[in-house]
RNA sequence: GCCGGCGUAGCUCAGCGGCAGAGCAAGGGACUCAUAAGCCCUCGGCCGGUGGUUCGAUUCCACCCGUCGGCACCA
């Protein structure tokens, strides 16, 4: 299916926690992403697409413990739960990593290896307070009236541990020049200035590592050529990206998917992917992602997602409810990407009931249904019109090529904003010219052929720039209009005016059935 | 405390030096192809406050108030 000459494009999301089924929080994300991995196969592009899973934590085995699990099935239960939620999203990953896997303790060595050869990696002592129980350090803040936040009976003591350490503090200098020569490096640009302070801040170098404890569940990553310790989240959970694909086969994948386009993050692990990561890969002699994309955060009805107040909802859940596409939609839509959002179950309907249903399943309708009562089902050949026919065209073609610059962006609610213009054009289209009244009239056959063409030639676009976002509802909208489904290539290939080949429409009732609220 | 974001119509937000914008909500109207949908019109804002720069400030600056984040080995 890909051509082989095809440009490349890699896209990552964070990797999550498993100590606990993901929620819609989790999802904002993972839809984003998937928006922008699909937009670039309708580009053409070659793309791959990594998550993945961070097991490799002493919180992992403590939450196992808590459920009276064995960490190994605990984490094959989370990672099962994980990948459904994604899947009920239509999150169309390529790669999908744990970080237990075999391969990613190779990569994850290997990248290790390299800062170490490079000089950039050092033993040290590590100082902190610690729980036998979590197997944990914490720091001051972290305790509880000096009590270990997770056992309440137990006192945490200082302890000091020989561990790497990783030399940040070098690379300085290298970090500030390099976002300021690449102003996209860190989108949306609001977080440049705070990541440039913390740099004039001073970076500290932070520890790589974690000694193995005696009488405690090994788990992690060895560190290489010396056993005794375990390599402490950054050299291991960041490197997932680079296992996606394939690292260290530099002769295979990694080297032509290498460096990532886009890798996206909640803004809480900004500090992590803007500083430390690509400290490390320039350590390790590999070349930086283009792009870290940094969303906010959501509540949900107003108020913060945690398991102590109880308001966790599963994106399965919802999508049972709504479906995919609409929770997609609604998503991507009404939580602008950069800033911070509110989930709320009545603004999702109202979207539902007033975006899809009423504006785009609508306009589907109806266009599909008038053809089917005016011309026998098969989409009349049309002439060019009149200046309202082309005013609509041209509507198409700034929709066109807006949703695509701001995709492109990260500006995801702008782009399907910029799409809305031209489905609600093409409703206003169709009253301006009243096919209905132009039925009745013999003498207007020839305008009601470029009426009904225009009608549906303007929904087959809106469906095919809304793929990215509604994919199964997109392929809906095509076989309405009695059209191929949505193929790798189409925005480019058919995504212009006139560049599809109508045959008969297959109505298929209404795309998005009005939900009547009840409350 | 330090650093930063935000505060514009009932709601969600755009605008960021030159007569206040969109969508939704609310009210009215003409139509009927369509999911009682769509379309048209109307209502609606001392653009958080005070001072300053400017011919002119929602837009720039200062301070204040309110609000939300970050402050390092925590995903």
């Amino acid at each position: 299916m890909t051509d082989p000459g095809a440009k490349s494009f890699y896209i990552t999301t964070a990797i999550d926690y498993p100590n606990g089924a993901p929620h819609i929080g989790h999802s904002m994300e993972k839809v984003a992403a998937d928006v922008m991995a699909r937009f670039h196969r309708l580009l053409g592009d070659d793309v791959a697409f990594t998550m993945g899973l961070d097991e490799n934590s002493q919180h992992i085995v403590t939450a196992a413990k808590t459920a009276g699990i064995e960490t190994g099935p605990f984490t094959d239960e989370m990672d099962r739960v994980f990948r459904a939620s994604w899947d009920a999203l239509q999150i169309s990953r390529s790669s999908w990593v744990r970080t237990t896997e075999p391969r990613h303790t190779v990569a994850s060595q290997e990248l290790f290896s390299r800062a170490l050869a490079n000089g950039d990696i050092y033993k040290s002592t590590y100082a902190g307070w610690y729980c036998p129980n979590c197997n944990n350090y914490y720091t001051e803040d972290e305790l509880v009236d000096g009590r270990c936040p997770n056992h309440p009976s137990i006192t945490p003591e200082w302890l000091e541990e020989e561990n790497y350490f990783f030399a940040l503090s070098k690379y300085s200098d290298f970090l500030r020049d390099h976002i300021a020569a690449n102003p996209e490096f860190i989108t949306p640009s609001t977080w440049t200035a705070e990541v440039m302070g913390l740099i004039e801040s001073g970076l500290r170098d932070f520890s790589v590592s974690r000694r193995v404890k005696p009488d405690t569940e090994p788990w992690g990553v060895p560190v290489p050529g010396d056993p005794e310790h375990v390599l402490y989240v950054w050299f291991d959970a960041l490197t997932t990206y680079l296992t996606g694909i394939g690292f260290p086969e530099d002769g295979g994948t990694s080297g032509r998917y290498w460096p990532a386009d886009s890798q996206v993050i909640g803004k809480d692990i900004l500090r992590f992917h803007t500083l430390y990561w690509p400290a490390m890969l320039a350590s390790a002699g590999l070349p930086l992602p283009r792009r870290i994309a940094i969303h906010g955060f959501m509540t949900l009805e107003g108020r913060r997602i945690s398991k102590t107040t109880g308001n966790v909802i599963s994106p399965i859940e919802v999508v049972d409810e709504f479906g995919a596409d609409p929770v997609r939609y609604y998503l991507m839509r009404d939580l602008s990407f950069s800033s911070d959002g509110d989930f709320s179950r009545s603004k999702l309907i109202r979207r539902y009931n007033d975006d899809l249903g009423n504006d785009l399943g609508n306009l589907l309708n109806r266009v599909v249904a008038m053809i089917g009562r005016y011309r026998g089902g098969v989409v009349p050949a049309a002439s060019d019109g009149e200046a309202i026919e082309a005013e609509l065209r041209e509507i198409a073609a700034n929709a066109h090529e807006r949703a695509a610059h701001h995709i492109d962006q990260w500006q995801l609610n702008e782009a399907l904003e910029e799409i809305w213009q031209l489905v609600r054009r093409a409703n206003q289209y169709l009253e301006a010219r009243k096919p209905w009244t132009l039925a009745k009239n013999e003498a207007d056959a020839g305008l009601l052929d470029t009426t009904l063409y225009t009608a549906a030639e303007a929904t087959r676009l809106a469906g095919l720039y809304l793929a990215p976002f509604i994919p199964g509802s997109a392929d809906k909208i095509m076989a309405q209009l009695g059209l191929d489904p949505i193929a790798d290539g189409d925005w480019t290939s058919k995504g212009t005016w006139g560049s599809a080949d109508f045959g008969t429409v297959d109505p298929a009732g209404p795309l998005f059935p009005r939900i009547e609220v009840t409350e």
